[in-house]
DNA sequence: AAGCGGATGTCCT
DNA sequence: GGACATCCGCTTA
C-alpha cells in the first residue's frame, strides 16, 4: 500500500515508479502501464499559472487525487506528488472489476477498456467528488510494484507545448497503452 | 487506416 | 471567444 511520502518524490521519478503499480478505486481498476509526468513550471500544465479552483489540488500533495474535466466531457485522474506536480493515469490493464468497468464503459474490449485518460476515468467511476481525496484511504488504493518493470519514456500526447519532452512513460511492449512508444 | 466533427466544462486573453 | 492533458462515430480510402 503506498502512503503519502511515497509520492514526496520529483514528478519525473514518481511517474515512470508508478508504471507497474496496481491502482484500484472501490476495488475496481487494475495495472498501471502509461503515466505522464506535470510539473508547475511546465507550460503544458494545469499548474503552471499556480493554484486556481480547478486545479488546488495539485498544490494540496504529495499523495491526494487530482480530477480535471477534460474538453468538457471526460473525467482524468491525477496523481499528486510534490506541490504543483501531478502524474497522469493515461492507461490500465484491467485487473479488478472487470465487470463493472464493461458495464460503465459499454463495451468488453479489454484493449479498449483503459487505454487513454478518458476512458481510465470512466470505467473507474471517477468524478469530481474524487478530487483532492487522499490516495492511502477509501476509495483508493495504490500498491507498488512486487518487481521493477522495464520502462519506456517518450513524448507526451495530446498537448500543443513543451512537445518535445520525454515525459510520458510506459510498461515496454503492453498491449494496453493508448498509443505504442516509438 | 486515417481524418473529420460533435459534445461541452473551465481557464485565460 | 478560443484553447484544451479526449473519445466516439461517421465518413472517405
Amino acid at each position: 500500500m503506498m502512503t503519502a511520502a511515497d509520492f514526496d518524490l520529483p514528478v519525473l521519478e514518481l511517474a515512470p515508479l508508478l508504471i507497474g503499480a496496481t491502482l484500484l478505486v472501490d476495488e475496481v481498476g487494475g495495472v498501471i502501464v502509461e503515466t505522464e509526468a506535470y510539473h508547475h513550471e511546465d507550460p503544458a500544465s494545469h499548474s503552471r499559472s499556480g493554484p486556481t479552483a480547478r486545479n488546488a489540488s495539485m498544490f494540496a500533495g504529495p499523495g491526494v487525487a487530482y480530477v480535471y474535466r477534460s474538453y468538457g466531457i471526460h473525467w482524468c485522474l491525477n496523481l499528486v506528488g510534490p506541490r504543483g506536480t501531478g502524474v497522469l493515469i493515461r492507461a490500465l490493464r484491467p485487473t479488478a472489476g472487470v465487470d463493472q468497468m464493461i458495464q460503465r464503459r459499454g463495451l468488453a474490449d479489454p484493449r479498449r477498456l483503459c487505454s487513454g485518460p478518458g476512458r481510465v476515468g470512466q470505467a473507474l467511476g471517477i468524478t469530481r467528488s474524487h478530487d483532492g481525496l487522499p490516495l492511502d484511504g477509501r476509495p483508493f488504493q495504490v500498491d507498488a510494484p512486487a518487481t521493477l518493470p522495464e520502462v519506456v519514456a517518450g513524448p507526451r500526447i495530446g498537448i500543443s507545448k513543451a512537445v518535445d519532452q520525454p515525459w510520458r512513460f510506459g510498461l515496454k511492449g503492453s498491449p494496453f497503452l493508448s498509443k505504442p512508444f516509438r
